[in-house]
DNA sequence: GCATGTCAAGTTGTG
DNA sequence: CACAACTTGACATGC
């Protein structure tokens, strides 16, 4: 059965993550530093775990986590490690209590880097801090029991092939831990499920197949087609296949950039997954409203786990 | 309280 | 050239 996802942040569940900014932490000295770096850390952990409760309840079968967990971890002045923090001990448990639950209720985890993670880049500094927040973003992976850490293919630099063998080249740089969650999505204006496909199979990495962005740069392949072939890497791997699924606001006319609409209209959603195994995050503003007003109007049955009857 | 400006980071495309 | 878009507005400050 298809299983849904809800990404990040919730619309009305009171369930908040907290953040800093680099600059307000340089403002304090580094008992003062770490002090508040620990709150928001233990707000996070702890906000974590009240999300896969409600992402439960609510009968969802995914939850995508939002990358600062540790706010500010990998920052070159105020980065610091989870054992540097007062109390971090009690985090680790608190996003142990986190996995456990993922665990028994058979929920997938995913993270999403953001934009500033570019494997492709010809500039090595950016290559460096890359790697640094995919390695910080892969402990965190650990610790909460995440399977995946979905990234795209990032820039093209006029030369798509050359990119991507950048991409290989620094994906061998990552530690094991990280390369066995690495994902690779098709992305809305740069790498096409085509352009990714050699790299996800020569690297047995998992392409994320997101159908919005096929839309908005497509490749000649058919909505099945691709679906067919991402499924495909998963499968290769022995796991489900995981695929992303929005509808733009100002509809699918002209050339505008295609901002994520409140809701899914249903008929966006892609008629050859019904049916299938696989995992749909849903990208949508109105977050876990949007993601149930979809399970109801396709007729979805709540997500219960593996094995558990539902 | 509330309005407003700011926030680490990359790359691409539009107006 | 400025700005929006991207997985996401939240935080810090000043009134």
């Amino acid at each position: 059965m298809l299983r849904f996802g809800l990404c990040c942040i919730f619309r009305e569940e009171p369930i908040r993550f907290r953040a800093t900014t680099a600059k307000a932490l340089l403002s304090l000295d580094r008992r003062a530093r770490l002090a508040k770096l620990s709150r928001l850390a233990m707000e996070n952990a702890s906000s974590l775990l009240a999300a896969l409760e409600a992402v439960r309840r609510l009968g969802f079968g995914a939850f995508r986590v939002l990358s600062p967990l540790l706010p500010r971890y990998t920052h070159p002045e105020v980065g610091y490690r989870l054992e540097d923090l007062p109390g971090g001990d009690a985090i680790t448990a608190k996003l142990r209590e986190a996995a456990a639950f993922r665990a028994l209720h058979d929920l997938r985890l995913s993270f999403h880097p953001d934009q500033f993670v570019v494997l492709s880049s010809p500039r090595p500094e950016v290559v460096e801090r890359s790697l640094a927040e995919l390695e910080y973003q892969g402990l965190m992976a650990e610790l909460v029991g995440a399977e995946t850490i979905t990234l795209h293919g990032g820039g093209g630099y006029g030369d798509k092939g050359q990119a991507l063998a950048r991409w290989r080249k620094h994906f061998a740089e990552l530690s094991p831990g990280v390369r066995g969650r690495l994902a690779l999505e098709n992305d809305d204006v740069t790498y096409t499920v085509r352009d990714l496909l050699p790299a996800c199979e020569a690297l047995g990495v998992p392409l994320v197949y997101d159908v919005h962005h096929h839309r908005c740069n497509p490749d000649g392949l058919s909505v099945a087609e691709a679906t067919a072939l991402a499924a495909a890497t998963w499968r290769e791997a022995g796991r489900e296949p995981w695929f992303h699924v929005s509808s733009p606001r100002n509809g699918w006319g002209g050339n505008a950039p295609k901002p994520h609409a409140d809701y899914l209209d249903p008929s966006d959603f892609p008629t050859e997954w019904l049916g299938l195994d696989a995992t749909v995050d849903v990208e949508a503003k109105a977050k876990e409203l949007a993601v149930a007003r979809l399970m109801k109007e396709l007729g979805a049955e709540p997500w219960m786990g593996k094995g558990r009857g539902g």
